[in-house]
DNA sequence: ATAAATAAAGAGTAAATTGTCTTATTTAAA
DNA sequence: TTTAAATAAGACAATTTACTCTTTATTTAT
């Protein structure tokens, strides 16, 4: 598995909130329309608050926004503040003392794999994602 | 995570009895050789005989392995024996309606990626791998 | 035959991830 | 200034993954 659990639900999360960039949207919401655990994405959301992906804002009125256009939030940020950076700097075997100078069996391999992985999801903004999506159904 | 800590273990094993193709080694050394949990390993290793991966032979003299020749297991091979299809095969935003019909934000980008991915554990042998493997010292 | 060595299998424990529920805290409107 | 609406935070439950321990089955050598 790439993402997380927490990771796929952020990205379809922040393609939702790009489509609905007027005004707040709130939590209860978001969750009901992308259909995911209400207060599961809630702590989500919170964390991208915290890694400025989104702004917050408490009270009546109130709810989730994106900081910044989604043409400037690359789909590699939203995997960085939801899981890290373990997926292209570890070692694709675990293995602590793996390094240039002491190499695991993979360790070229990924070296070229995760540096090309790493390309794709700088390249690839909340805007290219949210153009792809499926249009929502209209009539009925 | 690209691979569960079963699948990278199965790796670290299998590499491991590339070098050693004489006679069949028992589960308990190999664990040890390569630092892995001995009874979670035997599971696994029993996983790849399953998969006719490994052949495994009970009794005095018994151990594990290569089934076939290094050159002709695939890095894909492995993969799928221990953690499935589902890496290249599931929707990677989880959605089980995800389709060329009604795709994902990320159907079209991953559909690319995956394919890719494929290919080069594909065209990733047991034997490549093993040759990238870190000499063990001799002198000490 | 018997014993010893090995994989196979099963049941259980521990830890991490995922998901739920409840209570604060903040904000804006009435 | 009180109330309602929202996020923030914390404690907890459920599930999955990772790991351990014990017993059983099989094979070889004595």
């Amino acid at each position: 598995m790439l993402f997380s659990q927490s990771c796929k639900y952020a990205i379809r999360a922040l393609v939702h909130l790009t489509l609905k960039t007027d005004s707040p949207s709130l939590s209860r919401e978001i969750a009901g329309e992308i259909q995911v655990p209400e207060h599961f994405l809630a702590k989500i959301l919170q964390d991208l608050a915290r890694h400025h992906l989104l702004d917050s804002f408490k009270g009546r009125g109130g709810g989730f926004q994106l900081a910044r256009a989604p043409e400037h939030i690359s789909l590699r940020e939203i995997v960085l503040a939801v899981d890290g950076n373990g997926l292209t700097e570890n070692c694709i075997l675990g293995l602590p003392s793996c390094s240039a100078d002491s190499p695991c069996a993979m360790h070229d391999w990924w070296a070229q794999q995760r540096r090309e992985l790493k390309e794709m999801l700088e390249g690839q903004s909340l805007a290219d994602l949210a153009h792809n999506e499926t249009p929502k159904k209209i009539n009925e």
